[in-house]
DNA sequence: GTCTAATGTGACTCATGAGTCATTTTCGAC
DNA sequence: GTCGAAAATGACTCATGAGTCACATTAGAC
């Protein structure tokens, strides 16, 4: 948590702060993260730091859990301008937008890969619940969508159904947001925009009622 | 690389420091890694140590590749045992035998989850590779069997397959060998077996040779 | 046995970076 | 203006851990 004494701040001095904050920790993992660094681009003492943080530590939880914040208002701003016609058109979205979010704001892409796909620090277990409660709040959404309107079988076993959502959605944000694309997918932003919609629409199939698995025409 | 005074080592005291490397870097990632311990694990002193290794980083990068050549040597000793009758056959013994994997050598789980999963380090891109060896090596198993039998539908996109495989083992793997385990995961082992062999199941469905081409998904 | 090169050793160096503290500056109340 | 408390500051401390080095020991050649 920041100190009062943050929050006291002018609004230049301490975005001042939380813009170098942020691209340290983008650029860098906690670990090599480095407080002279954030003081010398920040223009803000080391001292001063102090001031307004514990140390290392708050200030990391602080910036992640702002960036996951921004990233999720980001998100939503950008699927209120879209009409959704199912739960697999937001599927879709979430995922498009990854490629927005990364092009736009690569440092906010950066925290975000390192909090979701970094493996456990002590840090995570802080870190964690705020990026679940954004994903629960997610997946919550698409699944009574689905079932609500019968896009998705309430034959199939819930964890199953998650299973199938989480390892696509993961695997999607993880190639996107941290830029490393394995040899075998296509280079150009174009065609793996259609290989999203591509394997959304398998997955459509997949979880859909038996009978209503059509496919969407066109790319 | 090791050092040819490394190589003329007795055996039991190269494994002496092999075991301790292992263990210390299956238990902290390569920055939090100390040298000091796994001088005292293996009680080598430090001073000897620099003559088997020029420092730190070419100790990982043994040590990482080491663990992986384990991994997958263990891996073909336990699917060799099998019958395989067909792709999804051999992608199911890969899954599953992470489960082994985890449970008998839970220092190898480790070393592997971290290469694979933990973003880029610039050790990464010298590690990638030998781990990408290994991974397409398997790729190219399953699919030509896949598409020799028939079992695995000409018409859909390699990219869209390969990323539909990718998804699954990566998503299986990571939480098998890091064993963290989303709160709607069963609890129980059985189920989490079974659990993969029905995603398995959805993909053998998915990715199979379709009567009256009323999936035209392919690029 | 003796000489030499290879190997072993652990106390030391040295850079690094988080966090502290004594001092100065700012600011609001009166 | 003056006083006291809050905030600012950067030189300093101090722990840490990678890598070195001067000396000791061992092993092989003759």
């Amino acid at each position: 948590m920041p100190t009062s004494t943050y929050h006291n701040l002018g609004t230049e001095k301490r975005d001042r702060l939380l813009r170098a904050a942020i691209i340290e920790f983008a650029e860098h993992d906690y670990a090599s993260a480095k407080l002279d660094r954030i003081a010398a681009r920040s223009k803000i003492p080391k001292g001063s730091f102090y001031q307004y943080f514990r140390g290392k530590e708050a200030l990391y939880v602080h910036v992640v859990k702002h960036a996951l914040d921004l990233t999720w208002e980001h998100f939503q701003r950008h699927s209120r301008r879209q009409r959704l016609r199912d739960c697999f058109e937001l599927l879709e979205a979430s995922t498009l937008h990854m490629f927005t979010l990364a092009k736009r704001h690569p440092e906010l892409a950066a925290i975000y890969a390192r909090v979701v796909y970094e493996p456990d620090t002590h840090l995570q277990s802080r870190l964690y619940p705020t990026y679940r409660a954004y994903s629960d709040e997610f997946h919550a959404r698409f699944l009574t969508w689905g079932l609500a309107t019968g896009d998705i079988d309430r034959q199939i076993s819930p964890a199953l159904i998650r299973f199938q959502v989480h390892a696509l959605g993961t695997q999607w944000n993880r190639m996107i947001l941290t830029g490393d694309w394995p040899p075998w997918m296509p280079a150009e932003e174009r065609r793996r925009r259609q290989l999203v919609r591509q394997s959304i629409d398998r997955l459509r199939v997949g979880l859909g009622a038996t009978d209503s698995g059509q496919l969407r025409v066109g790319a």
